[in-house]
DNA sequence: GTGAAAGCGCTAACAG
DNA sequence: CTGTTAGCGCTTTCAC
């Protein structure tokens, strides 16, 4: 039965083909592609004479022939900005992760596309040449190019974050919520004297933490002393905070991770003590924030939770199963020492 | 011209093969083969035609078909620790963008494999479905189970790292050296009393920068006051400093920037002074070592170096150009605030 | 339930 | 220089 091709099973170039199994089992090509799919009626004792034929061959299908005949790669992409190399790091690594496992699981393989702001070329071809059966959006920013390729495609995808368009599936920790909150809990302790340090206006998730940051401001009838936008570098933050710690804040927002470390950095150096002379509250939370002394109070989503969330819906998506078109996941304010109120008002 | 599949264009289902070129432009399918591909003679005419037809068209050739015939997928693995997710994370991003940069630059596209510990499913899933051409490790455990596999396999790759057997690809920087110069300028300045903080004793590359840091004492006659391995969770890093401060050294090498991170804030909640009271180093550099304050000494390779060189080793081992088996790339000592001499011997 | 046969879209000899 | 002819390995009607 294995006279014939001794030794050539370890040998790439010479792979066994459903050919062969027929061959050898005395069945058609047909027969087998049927019980390795799953589809068709096949009965119980042929099933299982390949089956085990295909396992003690360790056997495994060519994915290209597959993909070919049936127009499906099972290959999902993933699109990372070029950029996070810099900034929300742990993010991205996460979501990657996530996604990854997620699709592992179900049989995918995981592309990745690295898109550098509107340069999306590297998903163009990804998409064009037919690589991969749907994409996840791991970030968005208004007029996102990505996005804006893939809804002239008639390829599946999903997104990670929110946005107006209801014809895209999304999924995002509720953003506005979260700040809300997060910003009700600092009101709620006595401050009322807030700045905000924020990043990038393009960002669609900034726009949202801002959101729940004024509604719950409004709430309590408070505005914000400050808003500084477009923090990028740490002289960029240096100049915000001289510019609003004269107005001697008892609270700083700050949108994200790196911010915040930039800000906290920036107080240390100049005399501020954390939370004696300021509080500090991230709208990201972070390993660094947790580790940080002290450790600072941050809203916090889980990646983790979001890309099995996305992934899984991207693959029913693919598979044809039926999915809703929006999808939020949990998020927790973790109160930290940063926020904690030294002297009651 | 266009009559014919006027507004099909914009459908994935009917997407156009080089057999309607073929037809149209009144030539065989092999001719526009051989245009596309570049391979066997043209007339200038012929492929001028061809050429302008596609790009007017627009057109691009599905992968999956020529995967299947010609036994390339074009597509090349990384694989990435699981646990990339803890500590190192900034390199594992970097190597992941600086990769696919490369294998985009050269027409590849990137699948991602995340390995965790011994459990290499998915990367062998990925390597017998045939779906890359070539692999990638980005870290080297001893025993590496990746490794094991795909030296089973007979399918390129190349290691991120170092490694005895040198029938296998390698680039990696001279963690060796690096490490044995950062040392040396510790010791060269007067410094005699340092002790070690480890990682983890399976990484290779914890191996090699050891080895330099004790070349390099040994060539001082210093001897290391400690050495503390396996050092992981906070807990473990404070449980060593408690244990090796009393015997008053005066530099602290830290194996890499996460081991470094918690150390310096043990001694800050400790009421110890950098560089004042004891200096710090690490052997390897990163962001929040470079913004930390005080901002950290430490050794710096490029991860983005790191990549593109083994990134075109490995797509020039598939397209068999001649590769060497062992590259290095540059580091350099980047001297910082921590490392400076506060009190001259 | 199973088999025969016709592709999927591209590559690669082999002729001319 | 270009066309003809087989496949690559798997899926998928359509018969039996």
């Amino acid at each position: 039965m294995e006279e014939v091709r001794t030794g050539a099973e370890y040998d790439q170039s010479h792979a066994m083909t459903i050919a062969d199994i027929a061959e050898e089992l005395g069945v058609s090509k047909s027969t087998v592609s049927r019980v390795i799919s799953g589809k068709g009626r096949i009965s119980d004792e042929t099933r299982n004479r390949v089956l085990s034929w295909i396992r003690s061959h360790n056997y495994i299908p060519n994915s290209s022939a597959r993909a070919l005949a049936s127009n499906r790669t099972y290959n999902a992409a993933v699109v990372i900005p070029r950029d996070a190399g810099k900034g929300d790091k742990p993010f991205f690594q996460e979501c990657l992760t996530g996604l990854a496992e997620t699709f592992t699981e179900r049989g995918y393989d995981t592309v990745v596309s690295i898109v550098d702001g509107s340069d999306v070329s590297s998903l163009e071809r990804l998409v064009r040449h037919r690589k991969v059966d749907g994409v996840v959006l791991t970030r968005l920013l208004k007029n996102d190019a990505s996005l804006a390729f893939l809804q002239g495609e008639s390829l599946p995808f999903v997104v990670l974050g929110t946005i107006q368009d209801d014809t895209v599936y999304q999924v995002d920790s509720d953003q506005s919520a979260g700040c809300y909150d997060l910003t009700r809990l600092i009101l709620d302790s006595g401050a009322d004297r807030l700045v905000l340090l924020a990043g990038c206006r393009d960002y669609e998730v900034n726009r949202l933490r801002y959101e729940g940051i004024v509604q719950a401001c409004e709430g309590s009838n408070v505005t914000l002393l400050s808003e500084l936008w477009d923090l990028q570098t740490v002289q960029d933050v240096s100049v915000a905070l001289e510019q609003c710690m004269p107005q001697k804040p008892d609270c700083i927002i700050c949108m994200d991770d790196v911010i915040c470390l930039k800000a906290l950095s920036w107080l240390k150096k100049n005399g501020y003590s954390v939370p004696g002379s300021v509080r500090v509250v991230s709208c990201y939370d972070s390993e660094a924030l947790k580790t940080h002394v002290p450790p600072v109070t941050a809203l916090s989503v889980s990646a983790w939770d979001l890309c099995s969330t996305a992934g899984n819906a991207l693959l029913d998506i693919i598979e044809e199963r039926p999915v809703e078109q929006k999808q939020q996941v949990g998020f927790q304010v973790k109160i930290r020492e940063s926020s904690r109120v030294i002297r009651e008002k």
